[in-house]
DNA sequence: TTCCATTGAATGGGTGATCCATTTAATAAC
DNA sequence: GTTATTAAATGGATCACCCATTCAATGGAA
């Protein structure tokens, strides 16, 4: 215990880091050998500069997910910098996505399997700006989810179809009991699903994203005023049926009838459709 | 310099400020009232709180674009925690797009308009970390761009076509003079014009993210091979003409063959195509 | 031997004091 | 009136700590 309370290294002599300014010099400089023009103006911050090079290193391939980074003390020392302004750096990564910080001995910063869930991220805020509506989430919904049919019914396999199979199943059972807001979680992994179907990732990272917003207000509607769309599973089922067998008119046809019956729904009581209730609060089951 | 070498305060007995454990309880306590379970298994993070508590106010719209955070020091102390700690929050909702902050006195923390270009760094991301494949980007891309060339029929407005035809002028003038990768710059902004031209914001930042990483390859390609598109000009007046008849029939077929040829020039050379090279680093003009 | 409690080191989480660089408004000098 | 100068506010960055968690190593009890 006598150990612990003195002081781990009495008063090193401040050599081992060089002086702050140079330092961030060195950095900026071994950025872009040779810079053509004058000089940038922006000068950049070193937390910008360790991220942008951690991301080069994945982008490089050298960093790939499962990779563990060094620990916080010994980085900031490889870099020069203190091992705050690396944390503030992770910091961001991390909320990227990009890295995932694991307390304890064997511990450390290790790189991720990419979060499509981030895109939600970004709707969310964009919206929470005001930089874009919703009528224009929306009205990107319907055609995207159009888009969404056509490669579904192109590319969509035997386990997909079962999944959506599946998912109905739960629908009903959450109708009859009686569930609103299970059903609505079922309709979220509805579109989930089927956005899966097209094969195709970007696709259903964009989907997701859109899906996602609007759920939130669905699920903000059903909360408040209880009510819930009629023959829900029924027309999944009619929809999985013109999906199975490939018939994309059918299928478009019936997805875009149901999207405007539910907009009709939610547009009912524009009050009750505050933008702050659906966005403020993260819903139950959905934690990041 | 004797002050400086000597301890800054001659241990306080840290009565100023709370015992940390008791204030991070307390601010997990305080962000929601009476948690019906047991509790949360995970542990929250100072930062991710006060992230979250930013972004509460700003979807309940009590911040809105332009207004300005309480200055580090003041607002470290208003929530009960570290500048350092503060920091890691800002920096986080900076790198979001959520925030800027500015030096100086009269600086801060402004709430800026939402940048859509948050969406490229998503994709960006996710092909670096391997989440997503540039198969899967290029095929999305076909897809939507489709989707655009109907919406664009459909809403596009005579400003957006003129902006068009001034960018093709500006194509037709950099391929007179041979600047390839100025021309390449010209694709990346007609993508973006013809993405506006939609009228829908969503749909636009969904265009411009695929868009982003798809030149950059074009952009790796024309560099290091020197090859380039044949009457590209030409093709793009064609798909103006027809945009502007509103024949989506013909439009779509224009582009769609048109992405086709220049995804063959891409393929012709694989190795060159690397995704390392294309992503690694920033481009000229391509400043965030 | 086997199993479980203890210990200790490594690591991320967080704090407070301090200094630097930049920006801007107020002030002084011309 | 115009131009330097100064001073204050603010973000940028650093240093030196301390705490809580995690996990492997250790050691004693069954």
């Amino acid at each position: 215990m006598s150990t612990k309370s003195s002081p781990r290294a009495p008063q090193r002599p401040r050599t081992a880091s060089p002086n702050r300014r140079e330092r961030a010099t060195d950095l900026r400089a071994a950025g872009s050998a040779a810079t053509p023009t004058f000089k940038p103006i922006h000068t950049r911050r070193t937390f910008e500069e360790i991220c942008e090079r951690i991301r080069e290193q994945l982008a490089l391939g050298v960093l790939k997910p499962g990779d563990k980074l060094p620990a916080e003390r010994e980085l900031a020392q490889q870099l020069g910098v203190s091992r705050n302004v690396l944390r503030e750096a992770l910091r961001s990564l991390e909320m990227a996505g990009v890295l995932r910080l694991q307390k304890g001995v064997k511990g450390g910063a290790f790189i991720q399997q990419g979060d499509t869930r981030r895109m939600n991220e970004v709707m969310r805020d964009m919206l929470s700006l005001g930089t874009i509506s919703v009528r224009e989430l929306s009205e990107a919904r319907v055609h995207v989810l159009d888009l969404v049919v056509q490669l579904a019914c192109a590319n969509a396999r035997r386990t997909d179809l079962d999944a959506l199979e599946a998912n109905i199943e739960r629908t009903e059972l959450a109708t009859k009991e009686g569930r609103l807001l299970d059903r609505v979680e079922c309709s979220r992994e509805f579109y989930k699903l089927l956005a899966a179907s097209t094969g195709n990732k970007v696709i259903a990272m964009i989907v997701d994203s859109v899906t996602e917003i609007h759920m939130r207000f669905v699920y903000a509607k059903v909360a408040s005023s209880g009510v819930a769309m009629a023959r829900l599973a029924e027309k999944r089922r009619q929809f999985l049926a013109a999906l199975s067998e490939r018939d994309v008119a059918l299928a478009s046809r019936l997805l875009r009838s149901h999207l405007e019956s539910v907009q009709r729904m939610l547009e009912q009581d524009p009050g009750a459709m505050s933008l702050h209730v659906a966005l403020a609060d993260v819903q139950p089951g959905l934690r990041r």
